[in-house]
DNA sequence: CATATACCCATTGACGCCCATATAATCCCA
DNA sequence: TGGGATTATATGGGCGTCAATGGGTATATG
């Protein structure tokens, strides 16, 4: 599996470091297995995670914004100039940057979110509380998430 | 047959393992024919599963929809972070998340239903139940059942 | 020199792999 | 075509490996 799936909820221990979850690890291609880069998430407190690869396909997104929109200056700032790498170490543990943590409200926990092609990571009780509430959204409009889920290709 | 068809009922062990029917695996591609994908069902308290195939179909899906949209954000929350993907043993075993468990009361036994692309796992009263019911609002509106059961392509 | 970070080692529990058996389905040949 | 032989499926259990976690120590960096 290429994507990052599935929900884990990890300890962060007296050092700072927490576990990337094992099938989180295995999306990262095998090459920068120990590397990830982290920015805050521009519409939730949460931080937002990918393996290096991803960058580029970021910068597409952006440039597709109308670039003398207010959003394109605002999107390239918040993220590209927000933008941490770090490396993971032999056990598959990171630290988590003591901003990045302030904006997540995070302390002693670290939930992760898989988001298909990036992954979120999350106070656990606001993660929780925050997928709660995405669900709620859609379920007022059944027929997409349905589509969504059984559609036939 | 590529289709989940018939129903069965199988025996969870000490472990939490469960066999997949056999007639299930054979739906699956013999490329990932050891891993299954598992969630939450929107309408009942079962859990559906699948080949990882369709789960790449519902990525390419949301990666289509506007990236900064709250749609966007909703769906892969909503689908990637609930779905829960599981290793099929050489046996042909699985194990069930306990979140999943608890989500469809089951608790010895497990019951699949097959549903064509997919299948469902239920507690096997439970399931039972819902077939019946199923069927008698089938029957409520027989002139459409006929149709569907009688029509030539 | 002080703090932060990487590396190494250890522990625990969960999970995957292997082997075994009983029942059911299929085959195969006389 | 009957019936023994073979294979497949569901199920049980032992055991090694890996993931998550904790901690000691070396190293780097200012």
């Amino acid at each position: 599996m290429d994507l990052f799936v599935s929900k884990y909820i990890n300890k962060i221990d007296k050092k700072g470091r927490v576990s990337l979850p094992s099938s989180f690890r295995n999306v990262l291609p095998k090459a920068n297995r120990n590397e990830i880069i982290l920015y805050k998430s521009i519409k939730t407190p949460s931080i937002e995670g990918c393996g290096v690869g991803r960058l580029k396909e970021i910068a597409k997104r952006i440039n597709n914004l109308d670039f003398f929109s207010e959003d394109y200056d605002d999107f390239s700032t918040s993220i590209f100039s927000e933008i941490i790498t770090t490396n993971i170490d032999k056990e598959g543990r990171f630290l988590i940057p003591e901003e990045l943590k302030l904006y997540a409200s995070i302390k002693s926990e670290a939930a992760f979110f898989g988001q298909g092609h990036y992954f979120q990571i999350w106070e656990p009780k606001k993660g929780l509380k925050n997928t709660e509430e995405s669900r709620r959204r859609l379920l007022k409009e059944k027929k997409s998430l349905r589509m969504m889920l059984t559609q036939q290709k």
